[in-house]
DNA sequence: GACTTTATTGGCTTAAAGCCAATAATATTT
DNA sequence: AAATATTATTGGCTTTAAGCCAATAAAGTC
């Protein structure tokens, strides 16, 4: 305790006579795309996991951020182009041995974007992908990226249980089946359908566009339709339980 | 751009050729006493905001500590002399603004404890007090801890509300009223007075250990129960709705 | 035209919350 | 001692929402 108190003692001056942990932020880009729930993943261009797989992130930039979720989304538009409107911080990890560097921290953000290809608006990234959640097992990512994923992926699961964040990454419009598919596919459960449509017809999110065109197929036409103005005011709407 | 994978190549040697923010870790202890919610605030040593209220809370040990978790469990035994079995992160909060020596990230903890006096275990800081919540607005916390401290408030209302935190801060035994005031009180609103019984009683998380003795004062006296053994186990038994 | 496929709706059952009042058991007051 | 006040417990109802399943509707394909 003598040695804390010196340290803040020191600190008073600014002096670091300790090292301090590596403070990055990670971020966990999600979109629905081909029925498939996939992940934002950028190549490494330098050690350590030189060539790795990784998620896009980096470290602070004292002189130009102003708050962390200003890196993120530094971060997030430099590597997709995309600034998110939505950022939700997932967690905080920070050990001893995530980083061969040494002690590191890193805050993990998230965010589910509506899908663009890839190529179209990623710049110094050497080769960025869309990598289907499926296939993630099989890849060796950087660091500790592996279990970053699946932290996001608890979040997404849960966040979508209470909001109504499908209705902004689906192409418009869209019929209620499809909607109801993009709330599985991202809460990875299936759903009552007569459950669902009172839900969410009843929270009145929703008007409808189309008098009822079907898509690609076959059966009886469904009704198009598109998120009511101002409905990203209700995001955090409970959309369904458990 | 190129300033970034210059510092990464430049981090592939472990050189820092920019700043990084000072990284630490905060803690907000709650606990119930006289009807009140409370959080334990210390007195800060040295500067910045020498004499100040603060959150218990400080750098991490790259020596010493496994990961952040350690780094708060270490600074909560140290100040508390208590091992919150249950230590929750709440959020990260990082800015150029929080601290007057610069970039500064913590990362906040919460936890909820029985209540103890705080001169029984307090050793280094030099004053510790458990702060009602009511008081809090009046005190001028330093850094920016006063909004900290709604952070975790919100947390633990939230945590209430699909756990069963009260259950083990409570002496026991107790009654399903003095329970039901604790949710309340945790809860920041009120609870209906069958609805919370048949959910607790319905969980089989308590069994009834007294006949029914009141404890201070007047009216029928009151069946008196303890946590059943392995209730520890379904903390996030979801007890009541919004 | 018969069959398949998907969409929409209706009509139940079931589960749980909210509401309110009746009854019970004690202490306090008159 | 009786009346009153206070708190606890229980019963019974209404309301709300979920789950289930089948009937009907509107398009396709064979």
């Amino acid at each position: 305790m003598t040695e804390e108190t010196e340290r803040q003692y020191l600190n008073q001056y600014n002096i670091k006579d300790y090292e301090s942990p590596l403070y990055s932020v990670d971020i966990a880009i999600f979109t629905l795309h081909n029925g498939q729930l996939k992940v934002l993943l950028v190549e490494r261009a330098a050690h350590p996991f030189k060539h790795s797989r990784a998620l896009p992130g980096g470290f602070v930039d004292l002189h130009i951020d102003a708050d962390i979720e200003a890196t993120a989304r530094r971060k997030l538009v430099a590597k997709t182009g995309v600034d998110a409107p939505l950022l939700e911080q997932v967690t905080t990890v920070g050990n001893a041995s995530r980083d061969p560097r040494g002690w590191s921290v890193t805050t993990l953000y998230m965010a589910l974007i509506p899908y663009a290809p890839t190529a179209d608006f990623v710049d110094t990234v050497s080769e960025a992908i869309w990598c289907p959640m499926e296939e993630l097992k099989e890849l060796s990512l950087a660091f500790d990226h592996q279990l970053l994923i699946e932290l996001a992926r608890e979040r997404l699961k849960n966040k979508t249980a209470y909001s109504v964040l499908p209705l902004h990454v689906l192409e418009r419009p869209f019929t209620l089946s499809q909607l109801q598919h993009a709330f599985e596919l991202l809460m990875g459960k299936s759903l009552e359908k007569k459950s669902f449509r009172r839900r969410i017809l009843n929270a009145e999110l929703l008007h409808q566009v189309g008098e009822g065109v079907p898509e690609g197929g076959k059966g009886r036409p469904a009704g198009l339709y598109e998120p009511s103005a101002g409905s990203e005011r209700h995001l955090f709407v409970r959309v369904f339980g458990d």
